[in-house]
DNA sequence: GCGCGAAGTTATTGAGTACTAACTTACTGC
DNA sequence: GCAGTAAGTTAGTACTCAATAACTTCGCGC
């Protein structure tokens, strides 16, 4: 296998284990385990464990970035947000596509890598513009529309079952896609 | 000083490093560096970390409860949400209980420890039982208090400033709130 | 002033972890 | 068939960290 299949095989290792258990909380063995090649070979793909996690990032925010516009292609206003919102909830039923969001929100704010807090900033504005334009929605609206997202976010990181009284103000594909995300296999 | 103010001295000092650098990613002895204690003699106050963390969390939970309970007293209807909005806002310019509390979601689902998991659900949907029954509000009021309050916590974490277009959608004492909690010293 | 319990210390251990150095294996062009 | 390079390994280092054991100091009743 070369060295660039590798690192693409690497990276989507890092992104399942980060997701899991967090930058401080994974092993760089956790890692290479996963792959099926030696830990120190993961030095030769990539610099140091910093630079793993952020290639994790990278992936995560891509993967949100492209659903978005691939959602909204060909629509606009209202419709174009409806359809964007379906869409996330079809791609956080990967749990760990959702659960590496969150670890990027806490590791962003842990002041120990000032650049990667920064990068994660820029990515997330630039989802932000990315909904804002597409869609043309109103400051009120956007909020309501990452603020609904959040929520949902928060409730799954949490494992509140699709049958709490916390959902209840949602819509049934809301819950039916929380439903789902439980019955995965960790 | 007594075993019983040690407790609680440590306790604080878990809050802060916790909510800084997450359950992984804090040393017991940074801890006791901040209580001014020796690092073993934590462990004659707790029976290890993962005691130290839970005690941490409940403190987080009994703190926002109890700026629920208390903003709402005499209230009820929509004036008890707004004033439980606004108490929100105020507590978490404390920033230690703003991230602590984002550590706790990652926490929640990171399976290491399903006890500390299922305590944490159980604190969540208290909260949102409190705010519930105090008001009266609506399912989807509900999910729209919460996910105001999840994108405030987001925005925060991520450190977005004040000034930027994310904070559009809020009121001013939000974005007041937003400049104030970056003012802070770490 | 002396025993005693509570509050706290220093020294240590054993496990884990990021990263390095040096070696091996397999494929490719000539 | 052989040199060279790319892919991958094993062995090891320096360090951190949670937890234990054994020791010290201090205040108080008598």
């Amino acid at each position: 296998m070369s060295a660039d299949e590798r690192r693409e095989s690497v990276i989507r290792a890092a992104v399942v284990e980060f997701a899991r258990t967090g930058y401080h909380g994974t092993s760089t063995e956790a890692i290479a385990r996963r792959v099926g090649v030696s830990q120190p070979y993961l030095f030769r793909l990539f610099p140091g464990k910093q630079a793993l996690f952020r290639a994790a990032a990278e992936r995560c925010f891509d993967r949100t970035a492209e659903t978005f516009e691939v959602a909204a292609d060909g629509l606009s206003g209202a419709e174009a947000l409806e359809a964007m919102g379906e869409a996330y909830s079809l791609l956080i039923r990967d749990r760990d596509v959702l659960m590496l969001q969150m670890q990027l929100y806490v590791a962003a704010a842990s002041a120990e890598d000032p650049e990667l807090a920064d990068f994660i900033r820029r990515r997330w504005t630039e989802l932000w513009d990315i909904v804002r334009s597409r869609t043309g929605a109103s400051d009120e609206e956007l909020t309501g529309f990452f603020g609904h997202g959040m929520l949902i976010n928060t409730l799954l990181a949490l494992g509140i079952p699709a049958e709490d009284r916390c959902w209840d103000g949602f819509d049934g594909a809301c819950k039916l896609a929380a439903a789902e995300v439980y019955a995965q296999r960790r």
